[in-house]
DNA sequence: AGCACGCCGACT
DNA sequence: GTCGGCGTGCTC
């Protein structure tokens, strides 16, 4: 602000448009059931439509409601719906000062709507500006972020913040290329291993909606079936979306779509590329220019034009869940939109999980899985190592590489890179019992015990030392150290095969590709990069401990990270091996054997049905200070069929690490209670929950509760 | 969250 | 009278 503003106040012309004159009394007075625009003084206005609906971009959910503004005439034509706008919004009516009308500060909002009358009975203020003529919002994306706030307890800002990516002018000058003609549809490829494969690919091609829950066979093909999918889906005329766990996944797309699709074609929407170019790219794809996306979870937005497909990739990695308010899924969000765009689904991974497993249990999406013949041509052969062959294995003892492993290692290294897979550290507690192998937990808080320089344990969490621990499950009171990292694993390894080379990949140090070539490449679960012509063996060490989580997703989980190792090993036929250390009896190992994760998932999922457990009913988590949660739940109108579970004390969060959203801050002692209803009554939880957190908001009362829909850590 | 409104007790 | 305490409720 110049000077010469602030003398007078008496900007003439050169007032913007919103500190336009109102008469404030005749207005209070008058109280009239339709506000009439012209309320205000001098202000010309739109001649046609004059006010404007607006979203204004505050993510508290009392104010999850459109607010009127009376759009002035030379705002008119920018003033769309869809584009961002500025508007004044602050308390009660405003201070009068020198005729001028003066509202809170200048906030962030989007126009969803042009409307002729405002039904609000009181003055409307003006649009302040319009930042930008581009209309961001379209009804197609307003429509989702509404239904994904319903769905989550969550308010319709907080969901936009994570569809509209932040402005940038300069990618908006840009223009976005001309789009291309439809392509032509591909062939089946090795869609054709699929018993339905050829006819999901026509029925996209031929305009259709097909929905499947995908069961990818192992090996290196997945990425060039999900382009495949994204063709036939082009060729249709309409737009593809396909939303992948991490940049590595995004990668192998992108580069199977440009193989045969060639470029401009599709966009990568990942968080690599920096804030422009990424709103670069949104916006091509919102002005239509190009048709297929493939990205990772923020993706799950991107406003592709006339949406045919939907296709997620791996949704059991939790990459997907979203970590910012309120949360959402990847596979639930494109559920949703492939239910508000009647448009194809594709849901895919060399797992699976529960809620795919649901998804085609209550006929919503229909299997597309290979048979068995194919299965058994593609699967590599895995062997298992359990606690009677660790037992007689004085070998493996002394090593701690079982004699089986030991064997697969140096028989796959004639052949070609054989993978390692460790379980990252931290990942498990970190001490077990040495006979049963539960996990030694400290007695004050649950934390973990770790053994300490001087052989006293300590425990994470509280920092309390241990001296007297013996097992609350068998009375043993020897421990051992559960997992060994991957860099102590390299090391042993390399000194056990010193011709061979050793390589590491794990999330400080991701390898993409290894060559072909004898190598031991020892990886963390998801880390695993790509050997060309695949892995001659793999070695699941500590598989054990990747099972004895406490967390409900502990057996599918596994199986899921094995199965993602396994699927980079050569089949069967060639000589590819598997060997998992752990004990064959365990559902998850024997579904690795099988190689039969649907089978399993399909279990898993009776089982939760029968036990009440999500996903067949919904749960929603409520945490905060113990007196808080209490006073939040008797609040909250439940849905008769609601049960409430607990409250329980949540342990604090591991220092060093952030800390997670429900955990809670340090030094404070929380509580956290499960709200659980059967199948049908997640959409009144959600709203009774976002109406009982919206008043108590508004009051500003009490210490804050943070509601989360479908905890992904209920143990 | 801010912030104004308004209904009560103590003051010039 | 009227100044200002903070409890309540609104924000177009």
């Amino acid at each position: 602000m110049s000077s010469k503003d602030g003398v007078g106040g008496g900007g003439g012309d050169e007032a913007p448009p919103e500190q336009l004159a109102l008469i404030r009394e005749s207005v209070r007075r008058s109280r009239a059931p339709r506000a009439k625009p012209r309320t205000w003084r001098g202000a010309a206005l739109a001649g046609e439509l004059p006010v404007a609906r607006v979203l204004v971009d505050k993510g508290v959910l009392h104010l999850d409601r459109y607010f009127d503004y009376a759009v002035p005439e030379e705002l008119d034509e920018q003033a769309q719906p869809g584009v961002r706008v500025r508007v004044r919004f602050g308390a009660g009516r405003g201070r009068v000062r020198e005729g001028r009308r003066e509202g809170g500060g200048l906030i962030d909002g989007f126009i969803v709507e042009r409307r002729a009358e405002s039904d609000y009975s009181g003055p409307l203020a003006a649009l302040a500006q319009v930042v930008s003529p581009e209309p961001v919002l379209g009804a197609e994306l307003l429509r989702l972020a509404r239904a994904v706030a319903d769905r989550y307890a969550g308010s319709l800002a907080d969901v936009l913040q994570l569809a509209v990516p932040p402005r940038s002018a300069r990618a908006e000058r840009r223009p976005s290329p001309e789009p291309l003609p439809p392509p032509q549809a591909p062939d089946a490829g090795s869609w054709a291993r699929y018993e339905n494969g050829g006819a999901y690919l026509e029925a996209l091609a031929s305009g259709g909606a097909p929905r499947a829950v995908w069961n990818a066979l192992p090996g290196p093909l997945w990425s060039e079936e999900i382009a495949r999918a994204v063709a036939a889906t082009l060729a249709s005329g309409r737009g593809a979306l396909v939303v992948v766990p991490d940049g590595r996944a995004a990668a192998r797309v992108d580069g199977a779509l440009t193989a045969l699709l060639g470029e401009g074609r599709h966009a990568l929407l990942t968080a690599d590329s920096g804030p422009e170019k990424r709103y670069a790219q949104w916006l091509a794809v919102r002005r239509g220019s190009v048709r297929a996306v493939v990205g990772t979870r923020a993706a799950m937005f991107a406003p592709v034009r006339d949406l045919g497909l939907v296709a997620v990739w791996d949704d059991g990695d939790d990459s997907h869940s979203e970590p910012h308010a309120p949360q959402p899924h990847a596979r639930d969000v494109l559920l949703l939109r492939a239910t508000l765009d009647r448009c194809a689904f594709l849901l895919g991974g060399f797992g699976c999980t529960v809620e795919a497993a649901q998804l085609v249990e209550n006929g919503w999406a229909r299997p597309l899985v290979a048979g068995r013949e194919q299965v058994r041509r593609a699967a590599p052969l895995v062997r298992t190592v359990g606690d009677e062959d660790l037992a007689r294995d004085e070998a493996a003892r002394a090593a701690r590489l079982p004699t089986l492993a030991w064997q697969a290692a140096r028989e796959g290294l004639r052949h070609g890179p054989v993978l390692v897979q460790v379980p990252r550290r931290g990942y498990t507690p970190r001490m077990a019992c040495a006979h049963c192998r539960a996990p030694a937990r400290c007695r004050h808080c649950s934390g973990p015990l770790e053994g300490q320089d001087g052989g006293v344990l300590r425990c994470g969490w509280c920092g309390r030392d241990e001296s007297a621990w013996h097992c609350p499950e068998c009375g043993g009171f020897r421990l051992r150290a559960q997992v060994v990292g991957a860099r102590r694993t390299a090391e042993e390894l390399g000194r056990a095969f010193p011709a061979v080379p050793v390589r590491t990949s794990g999330r400080e140090h991701l390898l993409d590709t290894v060559p072909g070539t004898p190598a031991l490449v020892v990886s963390t679960p998801g880390a695993e990069p790509v050997a060309e012509g695949g892995y001659a063996a793999a070695l699941l060490l500590d598989g054990w401990a990747m099972l004895v989580r406490p967390d409900l997703r502990a057996g599918e989980d596994a199986l899921r990270r094995w199965m993602a190792a396994g699927a980079l090993v050569r089949p069967q036929g060639e000589g590819g091996t598997v060997v998992v250390v752990a004990e064959p009896t365990l559902r998850p190992v024997q579904a690795l054997v099988r190689w039969d994760p649907v089978g399993h998932a399909v279990r898993e999922l009776a089982e939760r049905a029968e036990l009440g457990f999500p996903p067949v009913s919904r749960m929603a988590a409520v945490s905060g200070p113990p007196a808080a949660v209490t006073e939040f739940l008797t609040a909250v109108e439940m849905p008769s069929d609601a049960e409430v579970l607990g409250p329980v004390p949540v342990p604090p969060a591991p220092p060093g690490r952030p800390r997670r959203a429900g955990a809670p801050p340090p030094g404070e002692h929380w509580e956290r209670a499960l709200v659980r209803v059967p199948p049908g009554s997640g959409a009144a939880l959600a709203s009774a929950l976002k109406t009982a957190q919206a008043a108590r908001m508004a009051r500003g009362s009490g210490e804050p509760v943070r509601v989360r829909i479908d905890p992904p850590d209920i143990g």
